[in-house]
DNA sequence: AGTGAAAGTGATATACG
DNA sequence: CGTATATCACTTTCACT
């Protein structure tokens, strides 16, 4: 799908506010709302926009702390986790990697007790290490187009 | 503040797509539409609700690769990297963390060449550890409430 | 592929339980 | 803190370009 300065003004817009109406979108681009709609339409079609969601503060609704843990698997367990992974309501993002370690887990975590517990549960995996959030210094960037 | 289960029902909806009507979300949470905008302007308000965007796919627009580099920053360079940081298009997002290394940043790349170029600009600040990005085996999934 | 207009739906402000 | 109503804005469809 080729992608004009149109659809990276869309984009852009999206990015930075999911929830703009197609008829602000269009003032801001020079379009009319139906001309954004269809274009909207086609960018989910083709798999370039990959959904719409909201940021919450987990802190605010009771997670004090965040890590990313990297597990490297032991020998026949990978697959088993990656499957496993699905289903922990602590993991936000799971990214599998390069190196000696496998995988790479963002997580959520009510206090150390909890994050005991999940840690607890994934010896039986592999190995892991713990790197506590300090903070989020750069949050969910727009994509911008690459340069050429 | 105190999020109810109304308020959870609420930002799951607007979790799994940030552009639903609050109409939408007013059917399936048992609402009327201006009681649900009411509460997302209260959790607006609250920072609970942090913001709405679009996840665009990296390699429909143009960025081949994905990857997680590490940064263990050079005494006295960890600040003047944080606000280095914020300039690179690259960056989706960057995490400061506890432990030997400093930072964690999720960057987008073009290919191999760009991945060398961005490394090289960090080399000033610190020494680096690159993961490639094989898959994203969760995307974003949503925050659920705490057990308590 | 975009515009303009009509009809349907959603958002918002106000009055009221 | 919620609903009900009215007004205004937005979305969607369609004929036309």
């Amino acid at each position: 799908m080729t992608i004009d300065d149109f659809n990276w003004k869309i984009l852009k817009c999206l990015q930075q506010n999911a929830r703009m109406s197609n008829a602000e979108i269009g003032r801001r681009v020079g379009m009319t709302s139906p001309a954004v709609s269809e274009r909207i339409k086609k960018l989910e079609d083709a798999e370039v926009i990959q959904g719409y969601t909201t940021f919450i503060s987990p802190l605010e609704v009771g997670y004090q702390l965040k890590a990313l843990i990297t597990l490297r698997a032991f020998m026949g367990m990978l697959k088993p986790f990656l499957e496993k992974v699905k289903t922990y309501d602590e993991v936000v993002n799971c990214y599998r990697i390069t190196g000696n370690e496998n995988i790479v887990m963002e997580v959520v975590l009510k206090n150390q007790k909890h994050l005991e517990i999940f840690i607890d549960q994934l010896i039986s995996y592999g190995e892991t290490k713990t790197q506590i959030i300090l903070s989020h210094v750069v949050k969910y960037s727009e994509v911008k187009p690459p340069t050429k």
